[in-house]
DNA sequence: CCCGGTTGTGCACACGTGTGAATAATGCAT
DNA sequence: ATGCATTATTCACACGTGTGCACAACCGGG
């Protein structure tokens, strides 16, 4: 085995091939002035030595990276996974990394940023994080492109990716009253971002025209423990069906629902995120699914032209949701 | 406000402490030979102008980036994603930054490193992944330190951080024996690595030793839709206990359990991992807990030996797993 | 023969940092 | 005053890459 091949740079491939360094750089580049047959030399060179050209010194050159920030809180939490998950995959087919940070407070998301600038990433993308007032500044304070996923900021200055909650809200409202129900509650989670609350004004704006009102509200953290513990409050309400803020808390309703000593008939229950657990059939939940894989697209996309343009005016897209309705909110033959 | 601030270099911050570039990059670092002053005019004069080091370029200088490269295959595993999650504050702890790729394929684990590589990583962390023998061979070829977790390999040159299976076989089964089991089953999963294979005749071993043998093994993808459709099988042993490789499989046998119309009695079932959907109400799973916490900090431990000293010589370490007792094995009242 | 155009290649610099070697400054004894 | 030791600072280079500019080679037309 070759066992001193030690590294391989540019000028190891120059060396083979019989040529300056420039001419490896830009034959492997593409560049047209470089003719057909040496160029074909400098590749077989490299093919021969392994070749991979060391991306730090060439972002240092070049003022770009190819590194991409990821910021995220909750890996826990299912959906932020399979968000995270599909980004990175996404992220990979442009030949972008990732770099991820957990900024789960305030101040952690903050040094995070931070870190992220002093490792130069081209883009940051915030992962439904909270503290996205901290994160705008701090990427704004350092030049850096900031994509918001599934958060939004009054700030007209950054890219924000979102769901059409308002419209999933609707659509949970007129799902809800054509199985039959005539009284509603919604079981808030404890977040105040706007993407939550648009969830909530969205189902009670529609079930307003269709001629109800919400009749419950409680509210919740997002722990299966805790939204256990309240859950028979909402229940006491007796509403005929439930809009939950959050699988997690569909889920802890539902076996509120079983644990409950009068076995009384359960109300028709929708959930938010369509995560797996849901189409078990155990719970066998109908919930509304944002659309990660478009979504993390139309991020990565968003990042990427970043990149490519950093004069790249900042862009707004909301992605449409839809309804994936299974046995929580089917009639009950009994 | 400061419209115009560009970039901070330490150029910026040497000249405005009237002083050269060199002496800012010691007085940062610590060199003893500079004075008490102009240490503290150089701190005041980077505070001012929020002075942040391009860890880039500084990465290229001293061979040494401070990144990590962190192998992962599937987050819609709340184990994995719990890991990375653990990884990558626990990295953060340390100063080190981890670059993150999906490998759910031999060749998408091979580009993965390909690209680590190419981005100078000071090592590689591979979580639980399959194809480990190509990891190893592509890390050995860029003579990069690699630290497997939950995975091991016959190759004595890489750090390797496991759980100890066999013993936890050992212990689940001492406990079902404890409960009153007298017949034995294991719920095996697809793959063929060593650590699960010794989840299992860790626990046959011990069941031997104590006069027993395994009546049946049944063994499933490790979904919940393809372990549902296997688990009859399971069940028409009649057995009075199973071990189960993976919380999953425990999920979707006890779902088969409930949805069998013979109303016959559960056995006793444990899991493995430990995963928070085993402590709600409705499934209460007894489960093996592999100590993620101290496995991930372990891992990290090592991999930042490493960076410091890259003459590390490769550790092997075991990690003590532990039961969570809980319903899914209690002696049934009925 | 000379000159302008085309084509292919090389030289030298820049990106921002850390560090060995050299230099200036200071004290101290001769 | 001068030589020597100690201390504080600066110079210059290296890390590996991309690229503007200069330059060589060649060719054809006047």
């Amino acid at each position: 085995m070759d066992r001193e091949k030690k590294k391989i740079r540019s000028f190891e491939v120059a060396e083979l091939a019989q040529i300056s360094r420039s001419t490896v750089s830009r034959a492997l580049a593409g560049d047209p002035r470089i003719s057909e047959d040496t160029r074909e030399r400098v590749l077989a060179a490299a093919a021969e030595l392994g070749y991979q050209p060391n991306l730090i010194a060439r972002g240092l050159k070049n003022q770009s990276t190819g590194i991409v920030g990821v910021v995220v809180t909750d890996l826990n939490n299912p959906y932020h996974a399979h968000a995270l998950q599909l980004l990175i995959e996404k992220l990979g087919a442009r030949r972008l990394a990732p770099l991820v940070f957990v900024g789960d407070t305030a101040e952690g998301a903050e040094s995070a940023i931070e870190r992220l600038m002093s490792y130069q990433v081209d883009a940051v993308i915030a992962l439904a994080a909270p503290f996205s007032s901290q994160i705008v500044r701090a990427c704004k304070a350092g030049r850096k492109p900031l994509v918001l996923m599934n958060r939004y900021d009054g700030d007209e200055t950054v890219n924000v990716i979102c769901g059409d909650s308002i419209s999933a809200g609707a659509m949970v409202a007129d799902h809800l009253v054509g199985q039959g129900a005539r009284t509603f509650a919604y079981f808030a989670g404890e977040d105040s971002t706007t993407i939550s609350l648009d969830r909530e004004t969205g189902f009670v704006k529609r079930l307003n025209e269709n001629g109800f009102a919400l009749s419950a509200r409680v509210s919740s953290r997002y722990s299966h423990a805790h939204a256990l513990k309240v859950a028979p409050e909402l229940l006491s309400s007796g509403a005929q069906a439930v809009f939950c803020a959050n699988d997690t808390l569909a889920f802890a309703l539902i076996d509120a629902v079983r644990q409950s000593p009068a076995a009384a008939v359960s109300p028709l229950i929708v959930g938010y995120d369509n995560s797996a657990l849901a189409s078990w059939p155990i719970y066998d939940l109908t919930s509304v699914d944002q659309n990660l894989e478009e979504m993390t697209s139309l991020t990565v996309e968003t990042a990427h032209a970043i990149v490519i343009a950093s004069d790249t005016p900042p862009k707004r897209h909301t992605i449409k949701p839809y309804l994936v309705e299974r046995g929580s909110t089917r009639i009950q033959s009994a």
